[in-house]
DNA sequence: CTGAAAGCGCTTACAG
DNA sequence: CTGAAAGCGCTTACAG
């Protein structure tokens, strides 16, 4: 591959002045300028960006580490920092955390060591000894959807509190008491976080949330399905299965579909991330959508914000019911398709914006 | 941040020294490699690999080029590709092209300037001017699912004519007669090749494919409910429709709820490319599976051994046809749940391997 | 077994 | 406006 050396030779000028046309020096006569054009298009030259890193100390590269990519919420997140990535002049490089913290923790460990400018997070877990490394390294860091407590890193996620409240209000409404949850590990935030905002929203219908009535998953669709057939094997089932993402509520259908049973009329299900797929599925399943384009978004500016030395803003915004037919019908269950309500119901919360 | 002059410094010995202890050369004294890593754990030290990367002109990095992160299948496919590259101790980096031939090549050109050391393309089109610099330019390369016609690079894709021959046998055996298929853009392999294999297997039936019955669609959702819309609209609409991926699948599904009507009573669904959500769907949808993660593993494995030096082996591997209901089901339309065929059709044709 | 030195491909004060 | 030179953090023949 040619080098900058190449180009110098082929336009008769010295690397230092070649380089200074490349990146737009404004002392660089129109002439050189022409010339190093012309030696760049007959060589097919292009900059080496690992040399160009090793000496500027900066590579343009931003790192997320991620959950799970299988799971059409995080994949959305990914394409969303991508598109806002881009935008600002950035790539981004993927770790694909896989629900492991020993994967999470080679992955921050692989891009720190190739020097990212910044590093995107959604913790597997409390805090792996790699993540606090990196936190303490001072690279310059944001936490997305899930975050660790106590660190100073800039949060953007998603509040689920009052779009949780709509939901159990909607699942009250249609005369289902014995509600249960398939929660995410206690070890993240929006494990814990889903179903403390269940439980509250339960109270103020004076209904409790009993342990067995708490299925323990992981945010896979594996860990759905078993805490499923837990809740089915169960003296007294529940009425409803709220499931912490929209993995759990795939493994919830498939543990309903395999006893024979049907939603809703057996047992109900909801889910938290709304996906396009839930539209089309059987029943179609009523959701709590995050705003995750604009989640991804913010984390990105965030992010560039910490890079160039300043505070980088915590950004939360709210999440929405979207109502559809898998807790029941007003009227009864079955019902018509006519009366299926597809629009998101408002959530009164406002966009809030804190600095930790 | 520690440099390796820091590490040599704290434990009294050359950079030379140090940076063997650290790649574990054998003429380093067990006292030396005792001192340097007392060094590396006093100081924190990490390698920088930008720097490495220059000095040794490998980055131990595996680009991949998707034509869309949000298609479950390319998501699949990137996983099984991360999967496999870190058991062979490289990294990946994903380029998404959105199906933009233009943010293809800014991918392409991006990861080619950051002297990546393999490139993974599944093309989004039929050649554009960065691809095919990238071919010439001699870095090692793979195709992967899609391919670009006479360049001259292994290709690890699957083969769906057996599997299409089974799904149309499959459809004429439930009395539908006038199929139509949702096509991928005719400038990707892929999307020319599924058109093919299903007209040649209509041809065995003595049915034809008339032009009004292949709708052009780009392998996203809306362009599958568009040309589902203009499939209802004709004087005599199909009776199938076959879309040449999960997505256009989810967008046809779509334009059929939206005007009320049924799948498979109104019109019958079949998909190219199987996702866990299509057993949930109403109805759950019949498709052809490919090997996926099998592709991300060989894909992989050719271009580990083209960047050894060696050749590179082009792989195919059978798709297989998932039966589902949303074709009717042999006993008339309706049907009870029991007579679910859910088992994967075995496939007659054997895996095949070719070096072009 | 160890160290001094060159060099990977760039950028950037410094001097002219 | 231009060039010679230093240096980013490593690795690796070469000499001892």
């Amino acid at each position: 591959m040619a080098s900058i050396k190449d180009v110098a030779a082929e336009a008769g000028l010295s690397v230092a002045t070649v380089s200074r046309a490349l990146n737009g020096h404004p002392s660089v006569s129109p002439a050189a300028r022409h010339r190093v054009r012309a030696a760049v298009e007959a060589l097919g030259y292009r900059p080496n960006a690992v040399a160009r890193s090793l000496r500027t100390d900066q590579t343009r590269t931003l790192g997320l580490v991620i959950s799970d990519v299988m799971n059409p919420y995080f994949t959305e997140l990914a394409r969303s920092v991508e598109e806002e990535a881009r935008a600002l002049g950035y790539s981004v490089v993927i770790g694909n955390a896989d629900e492991r913290p020993d994967l999470q923790d080679h992955h921050v460990t692989t891009l720190l060591d190739r020097r990212i400018d910044g590093l995107l997070v959604s913790p597997t877990d409390g805090g792996s000894p790699g993540m606090l490394d990196a936190a303490r390294a001072g690279t310059p860091m944001v936490f997305v959807d899930r975050w660790i407590p106590g660190v100073d890193v800039p949060v953007v996620r998603s509040d689920g509190r009052a779009a949780v409240r709509d939901l159990v209000a909607h699942l009250h409404g249609l005369g289902h008491r014995r509600l249960a949850i398939i929660a995410g590990p206690a070890a993240t935030t929006t494990g814990r976080e889903r179903v403390d905002a269940f439980r509250e929203a339960l109270g103020a219908y004076g209904l409790s949330l009993p342990g067995a009535y708490i299925g323990q998953g992981d945010f896979q669709a594996e860990s759905g399905r078993r805490a499923t057939e837990r809740f089915l094997d169960l003296p007294e089932p529940p009425d409803v299965v709220f499931a912490a993402d929209n993995l759990m509520a795939l493994g919830a259908l498939d543990a309903v579909r395999a006893r024979g049973l049907r939603v809703p009329e057996d047992i109900a299900l909801a889910a938290f991330d709304d996906i396009p797929w839930f539209v089309h599925t059987d029943p179609p399943v009523t959701a709590i959508a995050q705003p995750t384009r604009d989640l991804g978004q913010a984390a990105v500016r965030a992010l560039v914000e910490r890079i160039a030395g300043r505070a980088g803003e915590s950004v939360t915004l709210p999440a929405r019911l979207v109502v559809r037919r898998s807790c029941g019908e007003p009227g009864g269950s079955g019902g018509s398709p006519s009366s299926v309500r597809n629009r998101p119901t408002e959530s009164p919360s406002p966009v809030q914006r804190s600095t930790p």
